[in-house]
DNA sequence: GAGTCTATTGTTAGCAG
DNA sequence: ACTGCTAACAATAGACT
């Protein structure tokens, strides 16, 4: 949609593929929030290039975490396919891979407790640091954290 | 764009909810490829649904795991770049903890999709599996964290 | 190099079968 | 519910600033 089609190919010229990806990029995302709102969905996209520093992450990274997470907590349950019994599981590879990701959620807790903390000490206000790109973002963060925390409390408690 | 413009917001009706999910979700993923095949970039997406009982990823799983692998690998700090701005706000334990916490984000990131990926290819069903927990991991580690929260308010209120 | 403009192509909402 | 259609809306290629 444009002044010309496009073939399906890598852009030649350097400048115009910089142009281009700046355009799509932010026209893809606007899509994918359009699709998740308009259907209720969960969906996150990530975009490698060399053209930015970062890669490019949507939602906020925090938020693509949990799509990630929502995908393991609820896929669709087809009857009979998943009879592997406990001794079978610990020798597969999921099983490995989820004890790096129980230690991997451990450590990012406890860093984010830790930057909590600092914050305090530093008298600085979580809104105002740079780190964090939009209220959104800062937001959910701190929802996140007390959400956090409380169910580790919860679960001491029993 | 259709004959009539619709809100930025969750669609009521179900089943045009439904259309609207199956057509948005076509011509995302087209852009994506045009995204990633004009540019020459690496990306993926991954979208989570009730109306699917697979998420819908793409391109394939394991491409999609490379862009997560090049992610993990990307350096991509041009040095000197914010030092001068910055220079103080770098200094601070804050920026340390936070780059920290990017890090691991990133790292669970990488390791939650892995671990889909895995169940996918195994045909089996994360949700019994994933969260086998041992007990006694999850006690050692309240424990600990307990402790670093304790010592780090008292340090703060000295 | 990054914005703005707009002709043109692309996407899709609502409908018909 | 699914498929095809197409009017209407949206994205964007190239030109220009």
């Amino acid at each position: 949609m444009g002044r010309r089609k496009v073939k399906h190919e890598l852009i030649s010229n350097e400048s115009a593929r910089k142009v281009t990806f700046r355009k799509r990029k932010a026209g893809l995302l606007k899509k994918l929030d359009e699709l998740a709102t308009l259907c209720g969905v969960f969906a996150c996209a990530i975009i490698f290039s060399s053209y930015d520093d970062q890669p490019e992450i949507w939602p906020s990274p925090a938020e693509a975490l949990s799509v990630l997470e929502e995908l393991e907590r609820s896929p669709a349950r087809k009857p009979g396919k998943y009879m592997v019994d406990q001794e079978v599981f610990l020798s597969t590879n999921i099983s490995k891979l989820n004890q790096q990701l129980q230690k991997q959620r451990q450590k990012n807790l406890r860093l984010e407790l830790e930057l909590m903390m600092a914050g305090c000490k530093e008298g600085m206000d979580l809104h105002d640091l740079t780190y964090i790109k939009n209220p959104t973002e800062s937001i959910q963060f701190l929802e996140e954290m007390i959400e956090s925390v409380t169910s580790e409390i919860e679960h001491a408690e029993n």
